[in-house]
This record gives structure tokens, C-alpha cells and sequence, in this order.
DNA sequence: CGGTATCCCTAGGGATACTG
DNA sequence: CAGTATCCCTAGGGATACCG
């Protein structure tokens, strides 16, 4: 991101007014970041390709751009082997292994509340008034 | 977008993939959605220019998508009263509420580890060796 | 293996009107 | 007031190819 500030140096759009949990959301649910943080938090210290090969359809290029952010972010960290061929493993720190019990929330959330979202859905869907 | 549906079963690429919490998160924290819910979850009913006020920098257009998809997942409440001026309210529902205990978690997440989150940052971009 | 380097492309917002 | 209607625009991915 060498990114030219087209018109200002402040954060343009601001979700976070009055939202404190914004910047949660930002490092932690913003794309791909989700998946990658529970595959790490579920199976442990991993290699590249093994993080490819279980969060199905993500490229390359976005797993790198994602990984990079979430060591930056103090969320997992990356550890180099130079060996030949190079080996490369990904593991979740401290501070990332402390969204477990979120995660589990947010698991539990989902087994009891999806289905209610889906018969609302079904619901706004089957009515003819809209 | 008057419209239904227009659902497809996520033929596009699915971060969903091994990772069950994904859905929720695309309901939950997409943009805009978390400073919706936080603030009809905070400051109760509210009127549509209270919201827009209240989150700041959010479009009419797009605060008006946000809102039409959150009343669809059963998350919110909108009440129209044909007056004049017209008046309209929107309020959290009792599915939108149970993600109160989820928001406090978040909430408490980012006050004991965003300053983790800058300091790590602050670290990783003090590394001269990247 | 573990990534970069490019090119490309579109959906999702933003800005700016306008209306019942 | 509570939205629509347009137009516009770019950042964020995806696809593909290549490298140490």
C-alpha cells in the first residue's frame, strides 16, 4: 500500500465513531482474516501449504497479504526454516489464542441463532408486501 | 434494491471452508452492520436521521442497504408510522439482542489487548530488517 | 516450498442530486 | 423525514505466471 492519499490524511469513512468495538472488527473479521485465525487456533502450528490446502479458494497472494497483517498485528507468528526446500511455519500467539473463548461464543451463537436468521430470511423473502 | 432473493448458494469463493464461524461474521461485522447494531443496541429506538447521525460518515444510500439487510436476518425492527412528516424506527430485535453478551466480550477484548495489537505493530515496523 | 509480480475486473461504496 | 436514483471510482481481490 504506497497508496497517494487522494484527498485526505485523516481515515475517510470512520465506522468506528462511536462503535469502540470497530477496530476489533477491523483486525480480526475483516477477509479471510476469520478463517486463517481458526484454522490456526484449530489445528495448530502450520506450513503455508497446508493453510492453503484447508481454507479452500484462497489464493496465494491474499493468504500472504492476510498472514503479513495478522503477524504484524501480533495475532500469529511466522517462523522460518532455511533449509532446501524452504520450510515456513505459521502458529497463533498468546495475544491471538486469547480469541478462543470469543470464537467459542461466537460458535455457540451461531448453532443456536443461524436457523433463526435463515427462517427470517425466509420470512422477509415469502412476504408479498415488499 | 426493491428486490428478493437473488440468493445463489455462495457459488463464488467461500471463506466459509472449514471454518463454521464465517457466516456470522458476514452477518455480523460486514461493513456498517457492528456500528448499526452497537447503537441500536446501546441507545435503544431510534429514527433513521438519529442513526445516520449518530454514525457518522455512514451515506443515507448505504445506511438504508445496511438496514434493509439487517431487518432481513431478523436482527433489527423497522416501524413505519404514515404521518407527516413521515416517521420510521428501527430497533433491535430479541435475535439481535442475544449478540449483546458477544458485543461486552469484544468490547472487553479491545480494552485489554488493542494496546497489545499497537504495540506489536509498533514493533513490527520498527524491525529494519523488513 | 513459499512466496512475488502483473494484470485485470467488478462489486461495493461514496457523492450528489431528487421525491413522496 | 426517510429514503431513491444515478453516476462514478477505486481498492481489494482473483487469475496467471514466474522466482530463490
Amino acid at each position: 500500500m504506497t497508496g497517494k492519499a487522494t484527498w485526505t490524511a485523516v481515515p475517510s469513512t470512520d465506522p468506528a465513531e462511536a462503535c469502540p468495538i470497530a477496530p476489533v472488527v477491523d483486525i480480526v473479521f475483516s477477509r479471510w482474516t476469520t478463517p486463517i485465525l481458526w484454522t490456526l487456533n484449530m489445528h495448530g502450528r502450520q506450513r503455508f501449504v497446508e493453510l492453503e490446502r484447508r481454507i479452500t479458494a484462497i489464493t496465494p497472494k491474499v493468504l500472504t497479504q492476510r498472514l503479513r497483517q495478522l503477524e504484524r498485528d501480533g495475532m500469529i507468528l511466522r517462523t522460518y526454516y532455511p533449509e532446501v526446500p524452504p520450510r515456513v511455519e505459521y502458529e497463533i500467539t498468546e495475544l491471538g489464542r486469547t480469541l478462543g473463548p470469543l470464537f467459542a461464543n461466537l460458535a455457540d451463537w451461531a448453532t443456536t441463532n443461524l436457523p433463526k436468521v435463515d427462517a427470517a430470511r425466509h420470512d422477509y423473502d415469502a412476504d408479498p408486501a415488499r
